[in-house]
DNA sequence: AGCACGCCGACT
DNA sequence: GTCGGCGTGCTC
């Protein structure tokens, strides 16, 4: 019998530990509770054996196997394997980030009084008396925090160990205030986790008698046709209308249900009349482990519903699809679909496709993606065999629809990029939807892109992957040409629709012939009053939030900067109503790390009053338009209009409705929104990322306009889209503006050869971080040094050099980008560096590896 | 990453 | 002389 187990550990360590177990070693796969340093951590086993570790003293016992069987299955362990070592992230972070069960862990730390404790209990009085006199004294503590201690001291006698939370809510000291008693021994700490029932638990109102066949006997008794044998107690009106509303439900009843459907009647019940209710013995509460609600859709959708609806194109690629999946076998394919093809009405088809062949079927969207009305189609076509997984989920829902995937009840996952982990039973297909999308990438430990993995994944499965964009990325197409992917092709629109028309407005022509620096050229303007006045609607995409991007001071020059940050600030007006910023008052705004600041009056850095205003973003853009077309009913959706799910979805409701005719907003209008009444697409300062230290910007800029033009003309009358720019020459914008992907492709691809860029190279960004510049500019140079002495194989490698954003979040950071031909060249070269690290005082804390890095910021 | 342990300044 | 600040180094 193994007598050890290694233990992957969420911890920033490229190792894992070797525990001790006792009896019946745990499955690999399974969690289980571990003591490391001074806590207790969840970890994974990775592998059962009975090699004696060469330090075999210090190998501790594990705590607890909290899995009978592996909760993680082997396919998906060897996924995380697969990402740790591509993207040099250590296995246990992995592990960590695919299971979202940590609601099913409780940790915790107990407190018990010590020797030195009760001895400061016991000399109390006097003790007391004399801190009392120095009451200021050195301790930093209030005469009530100290209060507090002895009050805790007091209660930790009494009861022998307890948990913070409880000595609080019994003696008001805080956590901060125990942890301080534990440095000065007063006290001792213990970290203590266990298992819990993560599912929710819910109570269910059952009428008393209910299956003693007493309610079936009907409505001789009374109307509530349980009052056969019972003495019938006085009710009140609200104590009736309860009764009435179970029975009315077959005698059991949801009591949030119940809540909610008296409240929308109007009737007040008050929540204590079911309490009586139950002291009267007439309902009884049971409470049971909550199950999956649909909320009242319809369980089962009417059979590939979606196929009657293909057109050609569509029913071309579902039967690549649908052949590749009864052919069996690993099938990476993408799916080139122009905006408004009907891409997604191939996806249902083939996700029915699968389950059709008893298979399981896994759709990632893009974060902005999972839109109420999405999760409402896919509940209609699959009914109760779909799970959701986004970002909205509490730890405990997400725990549940976990479970349920598991278990296989739920057979259609939809969610977002970490969904990628579903535990699918038989998985078949993968769909990607919008592959090209940078949400899909994880910006923290572990960097991985959700696209690849699922390409991965499929493999591992021998199972279908299908990506799917209107502007596929380049590593995608290149993958395609190279015939790694299959090709699907669909270069139609639905019901045939014309392509929108694209028109550039060149600025510099506009500004000579104006002389004036409007927001909105003469011509958007136009053509914006004639759409409106035609009552058809508009679209405006302003990139860029915020009143004014940038405040210069045109004394010295200088721009106003975040204190954290090497990031110019953003002005932003006093609100709007439209504004649900709480504070949303006269102030700069950092937009990458939230730092607010009030509107100085004069330059901080010169004393200046010359302080000029630059570059307009949406809420600008909208105040312009409400002044240039008084009569529209206009609309703004950006990141400060938009923050919770409801507020992009209701705004798109009057929207759709027509109760907004002029939209304006950044990229988040661009996003898949079928609005059928947009005839007109405005693009403003779209073009001013091609001038960004980024090689992937023509990429974004085309990728932009292209979805953005695919918001035009979904409905019955052609649409139409005008482009501002001062870059009307750049390719990304002519082959926008003619919908000619392969011909961006083709530039984009020569340029990307020629700068040794992906997908012409594997790439590699590796940030180093420090606390002053110093400090981040010696790692660097540590790091530098190493670069410069070691030879590389078929490595190149950029920097040090500082990083596009120098500072972030107070820490200055600086850069290497690692180009390679190969990716075991490049994957070899990361972990020599990391060694290297290691041995010479380089922290990995300080250190970011980016694998596949798709910005260098 | 936590969290321990250990060395140093501030105040009785 | 003690407390509590925070810098180094380990975690099976």
């Amino acid at each position: 019998m193994p007598a050890y187990c290694d233990v992957a550990l969420p911890v920033p360590l490229d190792r894992c530990f070797t525990y001790a177990v006792s009896g019946t070693a745990p499955a690999v796969g399974a969690r289980v509770l571990v003591p490391f340093g001074g806590q207790r951590l969840m970890g994974v086993v990775v592998r059962v054996h009975d090699d004696r570790p060469a330090d075999a003293l210090a190998v501790k016992p594990v705590q607890q196997v909290l899995d009978d069987e592996p909760l993680l299955p082997d396919e998906l362990m060897h996924l995380a394997k697969w990402i740790a070592q591509y993207y040099v992230a250590p296995l246990g972070e992995v592990l960590r980030g695919m299971l979202p069960l940590a609601a099913e862990v409780r940790r915790h730390f107990v407190y018990r009084i010590a020797e030195a404790g009760r001895r400061v209990l016991q000399e109390g009085a006097t003790l007391l008396d004399g801190s009392m006199k120095g009451g200021s004294r050195r301790s930093k503590l209030s005469a009530e925090d100290q209060n507090s201690e002895f009050a805790a001291l007091n209660y930790l006698i009494d009861s022998n160990a307890a948990r913070a939370s409880k000595i609080r809510s019994a003696t008001k000291a805080s956590k901060a205030l125990l942890d301080g008693m534990v440095r000065k021994k007063w006290l001792t700490r213990e970290a203590l986790a266990e298992e819990r029932d993560a599912r929710r638990i819910e109570r269910i109102a059952v009428l008393v008698g209910q299956g003693t066949g007493i309610r079936e006997q009907g409505t001789e008794g009374n109307e509530l046709g349980l009052t056969t044998g019972l003495r019938l107690p006085k009710l009140n009106a609200n104590q009736t209308a309860i009764l009435a509303e179970i029975a009315a439900a077959g005698g059991r009843m949801r009591v949030a249900d119940l809540r909610e459907s008296m409240a929308l009647r109007e009737l007040g019940v008050p929540a204590s009349t079911l309490s009586t209710l139950v002291k009267r013995g007439l309902v009884v509460i049971e409470e049971v482990p909550e199950n999956f609600h649909l909320g009242g859709i319809p369980a089962d959708g009417k059979k590939n519903a979606h196929e009657h609806a293909l057109n050609e194109a569509q029913r071309e690629a579902l039967s690549s699809i649908a052949a590749a999946m009864t052919q069996g076998g690993f099938h990476p394919m993408l799916l080139y679909g122009i905006t408004s093809s009907g891409k997604t009405t191939v996806y249902f088809a083939a996700m029915q496709r699968a389950l059709d062949a008893g298979k399981s079927a896994l759709l990632l969207v893009p974060e902005i993606g999972l839109t109420p009305a999405m999760a409402g189609q896919m509940f209609a076509a699959f009914g109760s065999q779909v799970a959701l997984l986004h970002s909205g989920l509490t730890p405990d829902e997400r725990a549940g629809q976990w479970r349920r995937i598991r278990r296989g009840e739920a057979r259609i996952v939809v969610g977002t990029r970490s969904a990628v982990f579903a535990p699918m039973v038989n998985l078949g297909l993968i769909l990607v939807d919008e592959e090209q999308d940078g949400s899909y990438k994880q910006e923290e430990t572990p960097r991985y892109h959700a696209r690849d993995v699922a390409v991965m994944r499929a493999k591992f499965n021998s199972a279908v992957v299908v990506l799917g964009s209107a502007t596929p990325s380049l590593e995608s197409w290149a993958n395609s040409e190279r015939g790694r992917y299959a090709r699907i092709e669909m270069l139609t629109r639905v019901m045939h629709r014309p392509l929108p028309t694209v028109e550039l407005v060149d600025m510099r022509i506009e500004f000579r012939e104006t002389g004036r620096e409007d927001i909105f050229s003469r011509q958007l303007v136009a053509e914006t009053q004639a759409t409106l006045d035609r009552g058809e609607q508009v679209m405006i995409l302003l990139n860029r939030r915020g009143y004014s991007f940038t405040v210069l001071c045109r004394s010295c020059g200088e721009k106003i900067e975040c204190e954290n940050c090497a990031i110019a600030m953003t002005y932003h007006k006093p609100s709007a109503q439209t504004d649900l910023h709480a504070h949303a008052g006269d102030r700069l705004e950092c937009h990458y790390c939230g730092f607010r600041r009030s509107v100085p009056k004069l330059c901080p850095k010169c004393g200046s009053e010359h302080l000029f205003y630059l570059g307009a973003g949406s809420q600008q853009g909208e105040e312009r338009l409400q002044e240039l077309f008084p009569n529209a009913r206009i609309g703004r959706m950006d990141r400060d209009t938009v923050r919770g799910r409801g507020d992009m979805e209701r705004l798109l409701t009057r929207f759709y409705a027509g109760e907004i005719n002029l939209l304006v907003g950044t990229q988040m209008i661009a996003k898949g929104h079928d609005v059928h009444g947009v005839t007109l697409v405005g693009v403003v300062g779209a073009d001013s990322a091609l001038g960004l230290p980024d090689f992937r910007a023509a990429e974004r800029v085309f990728q932009l306009l292209t979805q953005v033009s695919g918001r035009a003309g979904r409905g019955e009358l052609p649409g139409r889209v005008l482009v501002q720019t001062y870059h009307p020459e750049h390719y990304a914008i002519q082959c926008a503006a003619t919908h000619d992907y392969t011909g961006f492709v083709a530039r984009e691809m020569q340029f990307r050869r020629w700068m040794h860029y992906p997908p012409s190279s594997v790439l590699a960004n590796v940030i180093v971080q420090g606390q002053t510049l110093e400090e981040a500019a010696a790692l660097a140079a540590t790091l530098g040094r190493w670069f410069d002495s070691t030879p590389l194989d078929k490595v190149r490698v950029l920097g040090p050099a500082a990083a596009p954003i120098a500072r972030l979040k107070r820490i200055y950071r600086f850069h290497f980008v690692l180009k390679a031909e190969r990716r075991d060249a490049l994957g070899r070269t990361l972990r020599a560096l990391l060694a290297y690290a290691e041995a010479n005082a380089v922290p990995r804390r300080n250190l970011i590896v980016d694998v596949d890095a798709i910005h260098l910021m």
